[in-house]
DNA sequence: CTGCACCCTTAACCTATGTTAAGAAAAAAA
DNA sequence: TTTTTTTCTTAACATAGGTTAAGGGTGCAG
């Protein structure tokens, strides 16, 4: 497997914060490499979530399904994204969600207990760490205010506008999902234009 | 006005790192106290937001104006939690929201140069706000979910069942837009019960 | 080449919630 | 207390999006 694909994680690290020569390999050696074939599930419900992932070349989703049987789809990611159920992985509970990949994937992982030793080892990763969930935090209030106050045809093209990979690469359904909407309401908001 | 309250701060920040006394006195020092009155503004559209607002008594909220005029609520906080624009404090770009208190509040408050600063010489401080983020995350994607697939009704049921101080403590209008919905529709709801 | 998943679309009908408008109740101010 | 302001309720009507059901396209597996 190509070894440069590794640096992928080390190049976003340094976005925001400049490691030393040996940070950076502390840090890859505290990461696995996995490789995965498309649909192919990496935690399912009652399990307890033993990594986060940082997708090198692919993508995955999370999801669940809620008490009638549906389907819902929480995340979307494509490569240079971490993925995870958080939730799990740090309180070490039986996980409500699926995570699977979109497509036949590379990805990096590592474990709670690593991570806590890369911390010791490299402050500057929960410096990062900080920095990346605080974003994410930031993101995931503005997808919620879109979600309640706007319209899922608004919601859908501003999608477009940012011109997201996403619509590309995976099924309507899965980003009506995303959206919030059943996918034939999607349909219908596409048939407008 | 009451010096102990500072310790709230210290009290909360303990339950996830454990501070030296004089951590505990760098971090206080790099707070400021500040005491306002019900219905004032900390933060208004179009300015850039100082301030990190650590809650020590009252409350507070954040919301907006849409492009319509119509006001939605962001984020409703009491006592014991932290409120800010966050995308504006860590950008120094220009703020969308307006940061309100909804009763006669005291507040510790610091701006982003003082927080850098209190990362360095206390880099603990750093690790309590990967954790603040990480779990504001966590439940910013758990609402967002459960204003995607739940109805109204059932996500101001699992409001009275955490028994939300919020609930007896602010105007219903503003619970409903915290809801996504109408205080019409909120009423509505009431009246089922 | 054929058949079977899977995905997407369409249309008719349904429902939760929004909107508008009015008035009642409660809280704050005078 | 009385007045004014704010908050809450109700009801009739409007609408975005959900639901159900059917059919068509596309591509992979055999």
């Amino acid at each position: 497997m190509d070894e440069s694909l590794d640096h992928k994680l080390i190049y976003y690290i340094n976005k925001w914060v400049k490691l030393k020569p040996e940070e950076e390999k502390k840090i890859l050696a505290s990461f696995e490499k996995q490789a995965v074939k498309k649909k192919i599930k990496l935690l399912e419900p009652g399990q307890i979530c033993q990594y986060i992932y940082f997708i090198i070349q692919g993508g995955a989703r999370s999801y669940y399904h809620d008490a009638k049987g549906d389907e819902h789809i929480y995340q979307i990611r494509l490569e240079n994204n971490w993925i995870s159920d958080l939730e799990s992985y740090f309180s070490q509970q039986p996980s409500k969600f699926y995570l699977e990949t979109l497509e036949e994937s590379i990805v990096l992982r590592i474990s709670p207990e690593v991570l806590e030793n890369l911390y010791k080892e490299v402050p500057k990763m929960e410096r990062y760490f900080r920095i990346l969930f605080q974003k994410a935090y930031i993101n995931s209030l503005a997808r919620l205010n879109s979600t309640m106050w706007e319209t899922a045809e608004e919601r859908y093209n501003e999608m477009i506008k940012e011109n997201c990979d996403i619509l590309q690469r995976v099924p309507q359904t899965y980003i009506a999902s995303y959206l919030g909407i059943a996918p034939e309401s999607l349909s219908r908001i596409r048939k407008k234009k």
